[in-house]
DNA sequence: GCCTGATCATAC
DNA sequence: GTATGATCAGGC
């Protein structure tokens, strides 16, 4: 067992590849890939990920494409409770705050990533050491019609509001699949945005999550039948 | 207990 | 600052 070498170059290598770490802990994939398993991830937010990115093979750095280009597939770890219930929103891309006249869901950074996602659970309970954290079942998901049109609906109603210079009027309660939150190194952080009166404001950056609920749906339809 | 807003590391 | 990978933690 050892780490990618290459991206996979099929769906199915993919899903060959994140089938086997099922049942491994992170603390064996590290190990195995010769990287430290930090003892809290407080100062390594994205560790689980960059190691799972690592195992599948990946392409590294900060893109705002998806993981796996050339299959169209973004890679999602997704912790989980031991019911299986997610423990975190799951973020999706950077909301774009000004030039967004003329934005259309069909093209849009949030309906890109989404559209097929190779999610991989973990579970990742608090009280588990991030190297006893293991590994569960993944599996490649597509949004269905119903579910692509509640996430297109939040993404268009929060769209229309930073169109309209109201962006900081937005809070995370808004939409019911998907929810825009600040997304920055810390509270300093400013970008522009468009304003009240279609001039420009410095607003804090932000960014598109996924909702628990979204997620643990997507778990069910998996894992329960649908 | 859960959620929202804040925060951490890194690459460029 | 933008954008990736996310989790933290106080307030409710």
């Amino acid at each position: 067992m050892q780490p990618a070498r290459h991206p996979p170059r099929s769906l199915q290598e993919l899903l060959d590849r994140a089938g086997k770490l099922a049942g491994f802990t992170l603390g064996e994939l590290a190990a195995l890939a010769g990287i430290e398993t930090p003892s809290n991830l407080r100062r390594h937010k994205g560790w689980t990920g960059q190691l799972l990115e690592l195992w599948l093979g990946a392409e590294a750095g900060s893109k705002p494409q998806q993981d796996f280009p050339s299959l169209g597939v973004e890679l999602k770890t997704l912790p989980i409770d031991s019911q299986g219930k997610p423990l975190e929103t799951t973020y999706v891309c950077y909301a774009p705050l000004i030039g967004v006249a003329g934005l259309t869901w069909q093209t849009s950074n949030v309906r890109n990533k989404l559209s097929c996602v190779c999610w991989v659970p973990i579970e990742a309970s608090r009280h588990i050491p991030p190297a006893e954290r293991r590994v569960a079942s993944a599996f490649v998901w597509q949004p269905s019609a119903a579910q692509e049109q509640a996430m297109r609906q939040d993404w268009e109603e929060i769209m229309e509001k930073i169109a309209l210079g109201e962006v900081d009027s937005v809070t995370a309660r808004h939409g019911e699949v998907l929810q825009l939150r600040p997304k920055a190194a810390d509270g300093s952080a400013l970008t522009q945005a468009v304003g009240p009166n279609g001039g420009f404001i410095q607003t804090r950056p932000r960014g598109f999550y996924l909702k628990k609920a979204f997620t643990h749906a997507i778990l069910s339809d998996v894992f329960e039948g649908p």
